[in-house]
DNA sequence: GCCAACGTTGGC
DNA sequence: GCCAACGTTGGC
């Protein structure tokens, strides 16, 4: 089992917004390296971390799970969508999403500024400086402590 | 609102 | 294939 971050803002999509429709297709990945963890890496049971960016305070507010691997993302079909890329076919999709369910909402959140205080998380892609990825795998050790932060 | 760090596009 | 220009992400 694999365990990723997923970065959404809160005003399009929030944790909140996740455990209301508890669950969700996760649309709108427009980036070959984040569409190649999603196609290639995966799986069913993945745990992911819910990431809140551009938000007040940025922060890790829960935890949701991968429950389809990954299919053509439609909205770059869709005109309409602020997501269409006339690049991706319908007989060769260029872009793929995976869904996920949700699991928990922090009650306490892990904000960003934690994250960099602790030593455990110091390799964390998410700290790293010109990451820019949606999504992306982490350890499973940085996963527990991301827990373990949230649960005291 | 600013800007660093990328990724993408397109002219050559 | 190079690289300048441009667009986007996302923290501050």
């Amino acid at each position: 089992m694999k365990y990723w971050l997923f970065k959404s803002e809160p005003n399009s999509y929030s944790i909140d917004d996740l455990k209301k429709d508890k669950k969700t297709h996760w649309d709108g990945v427009r980036n070959y390296q984040a569409r190649n963890f999603m196609r290639d890496e995966m799986k069913k049971g993945d745990q992911v971390l819910f990431y809140h960016s551009n938000a007040q305070p940025n922060a890790i507010a829960g935890v949701c799970e991968i429950v389809k691997e990954a299919y053509p993302d439609h909205t770059a079909f869709d005109p309409d969508s602020k997501y269409y890329d006339p690049k991706s076919k319908k007989d060769n999709p260029a872009w793929m999403m995976v869904d996920v369910k949700f699991k928990k909402k922090f009650k306490t959140q892990v904000t960003l500024s934690e994250v960099k205080e602790n030593p455990k998380l110091e390799d964390m892609r998410l700290i790293q400086k010109g990451n820019r990825l949606s999504v992306f795998p982490i350890e499973k050790k940085e996963f527990d402590e991301v827990l373990k932060m949230a649960e005291k």
